[in-house]
DNA sequence: TTCACTTTGTAACATTGGTTACATTTCAAA
DNA sequence: TTTGAAATGTAACCAATGTTACAAAGTGAA
């Protein structure tokens, strides 16, 4: 029921052989269901308490607001797993309704289960472990980036983390419309502020390379 | 050389009793190494490729900014872990410098031995996977609240949850001086805001209770 | 009650950044 | 080289929020 070779794919599984999936399966219960298309999979705010597996097919996950409407999350597709960052934690509940997109396979191991598969097998442990702290550590990282409140602190941590200790100049690789999507500004704004630092002496233009004049001032920026 | 009953109170180890904490560190290779007051313990972008615990005394974590002055992050004390989020994950470097502020002992796991040990005992598994996928649920629940551009879908938001479905009225505990600074605002800015929802006919505020006038059109709010 | 202290409401003004529009520059394909 | 599309620089204007200041209301203790 379960295809060992298609499972493999799976960014937890990864590394895993399909001979050794197949083996490992045999040591703990699961189920696999099938959905027919627009079947519901799982209904938001149940309980967490099993690794879902897309083995075949895709999947939609939607979010229900306040007045009842529902927001589409994402699409998701074999052989991705379901709500990784909800089967542990304090908050252990589906955020989002999931439902069939095509027919669809899927494999649904309990949560003492998959601790078990944990236990068994060191590769899986550490592929779980670095998914979800990964997870974590982009989080981090946004979070810290959104804390910067102007545009110009936004501006200065770049460059910064950027250039590193030694570099005095920084090349960047994206436009300016991307730059400012990524801190979430739009790009007139970026480039008037960046016209900003220029006039301040703080930074030099020119093309796709900024040239950090004053490092010491950059990081006044950041503490105020 | 290691003191079980106060390993036992760190949140990894929660559960397990002193007896077994004593066992299970004699199937494990670890180091117990002492630190005198402001000695260094860790250097800020050395490999964490081992799990760090405080048995007795505290560090503080510091941070050099791009200029090399050091900003002090937080103060930990025993038995607290160290950096438990960078343990895994693709960052697995220490952001932060750590140096003793009394003297110190500290229990140094190497990475490979700590799993051994999350395959040994499912409680500590268990718990590792419960405070890191705690931390990211709660860093993606900061996330999802700062996406919220202005105060007023801030509060919007904020009333909403607080609602929930059945609720038309959410008293706040907090002062609005605390509620402020948890939406990262100033006060007279979240007063004058609440004002104007009340003037749209969005909400009615009474002390310190807040009756929702029109869920749907605060929904609204949210989408755009 | 009265007095000091905290919380809340509100207003004037400054700053930041979004919006829109347009000119200029760059770059690659014809 | 020419030409058109994309990227960039810039400006005017507007909305949102911070800043500062002060008055009004609530609150608890003497």
């Amino acid at each position: 029921m379960i295809q060992p070779e298609i499972l493999c794919q799976s960014p937890i599984f990864r590394g895993i052989s399909p001979e050794e999936m197949a083996k490992l399966f045999t040591q703990i219960h699961f189920q696999v269901k099938t959905y027919q298309k627009n079947d519901l999979i799982v209904m938001g705010g149940e309980v967490c308490d099993r690794l879902l597996i897309i083995q075949l097919g895709s999947v939609k996950a939607e979010m229900n607001d306040y007045s009842g409407k529902t927001i589409k999350i994402e699409d998701l597709s074999a052989p991705q797993p379901l709500a990784t960052a909800f089967l542990f934690g304090m908050q252990n509940r589906f955020p989002v309704t999931v439902s069939a997109t095509t027919d669809v396979e899927m494999v649904s191991i309990p949560k003492p289960e998959f601790v078990k598969l944990l236990q068994m097998n060191t590769l899986i442990l550490n592929n779980y472990l670095n998914t979800i702290s990964t997870r974590a550590q982009f989080l981090s990282q946004k979070l810290k980036f959104l804390s910067f409140k102007t545009i110009k602190q936004k501006i200065a941590h770049y460059l910064l983390e950027k250039a590193g200790d030694r570099l005095q100049t920084v090349e960047i690789q994206q436009s300016q419309g991307q730059l400012a999507e990524m801190f979430g500004v739009t790009r007139p704004s970026l480039a008037r502020t960046l016209g900003e630092m220029c006039q301040e002496g703080l930074i030099e233009t020119d093309r796709r390379c900024i040239k950090i004049l004053d490092k010491n001032q950059m990081n006044q920026l950041l503490k105020s």
